[in-house]
DNA sequence: GTGGTCTAGACCACC
DNA sequence: GTGGTCTAGACCACG
């Protein structure tokens, strides 16, 4: 629960962007029932509502379906997941890269950036662990 | 006037970072006097409220400084401004490494995908030509 | 409703005052919910626009912050609470020293006007009961 | 030059309350001749209006004359000095001490609080010395 | 002419 | 219901 949430940002997407991150990285599999939209707003400490949308959201993007009355699946189409991800890691280096242009660094400001962020994260983890 | 506005993201902070932008860029430069509200709300088409609100978030990162009577002018203290450019540049790389990592990206993907979209944006910009 | 405001200052900044004066005295206390926006404006027969600014302000003095859709908050954290406090009574005590001394009034001077002062208003206030 | 002015309060009461504690410490003394405003307002770095509207508000306080073509005096009436300076004092110390107990501070924490600054800024001065 | 404040009222996203 | 943003327009103090 040491978990908040940042105000610059609607609360679902913030958890939308965490259920993909867990699909993404495997940890939410295909085909796997997703918890209650009670239980999940118990534990994100939110309002079920909140939880409501977001998987609305899922639904919409076919990443998961709602069975009424069994709860929500993930899709068990693993080229869904596979498009979402790189649907995100296009998206993601796109902004990124366009951000970063439009405020006049130089690529090679961006790739050292960015090379010089992975080793000090990376080292960060190495050191947590 | 192709410059329109995102629904996703409030006016000021658009108009915000475009300023951002620009003094990073060094279009903008130090103890340069800023247009006054109504001018830029005109050339904008916005409100001179919402202007307002973008120029005293500026005063308050320390950017730029309003004189009474006479207008708002950026900070002849050269060493903020390179301040924000680093800030921004740091702030920038290291939230989208983080978001990367965090959605199951090998550090090889992400060099590799920010390079191939560098070269991509690069010719289009030549293209553009 | 004997309570106006003083036009020689903002309304938000008098509120905020006055708020930051309830908080010192323990009158608001923390982790408790302020009134809505709406309210507040109601009560001080104000716009809510202007109940707003003051909200924002205390937030970022960091003694309140805002939930999406729930509310404003007076923060849980009691030391903000006590540092409000001291950095009020150092604030104004140099301040006052400062300008009195730059009048050229002799510390005697200024520690008998104070402590005359004292006695005058809770005379005053003893009257009043 | 290095003294700027305050964005809080405007900038000709600033200058009014200079001159009001240079009265007050004797250092502009009754009958004197004041700079033209002219002169003031190239020493002060600030817009003649700005001086003009300082020298207009002496006069309301029956603290300068300006004479046609001769340029403005502090009044040869001694009285009226005595008179600012204890009004500026009454006025100091009575705002300070109804902000003070307004806030929930005791008489006791007062009287420290403004013994203690009052070494502390002398201290300064001496070192400065 | 310049910024600062305030009002009135609207619309929206969010919870 | 809540806060967040934006507009339109007004008034004022200031330089």
């Amino acid at each position: 629960m040491g978990e908040k949430f940042d105000n610059t940002q609607p609360i679902y997407l913030q958890i939308l962007q965490r259920l993909c991150q867990q699909l993404v990285r495997g940890e939410i599999k295909a085909g796997q029932k997703l918890p209650s939209i009670r239980d999940m707003a118990l534990h994100m400490g939110v309002n079920p509502n909140t939880i409501q949308r977001v998987y609305n959201e899922l639904e919409q993007l076919e990443i998961a379906e709602t069975r009424r009355g069994l709860g929500s699946y993930v899709t068990e189409n693993e080229e869904q997941l596979s498009r979402l991800r790189e649907d995100l890691k296009r998206k993601q280096i796109g902004r990124f890269v366009k951000d970063m242009r439009e405020s006049g660094f130089s690529p090679g400001e961006i790739i050292e950036g960015v090379d010089n962020e992975l080793k000090i994260q990376e080292s960060k983890d190495a050191e947590g662990v």
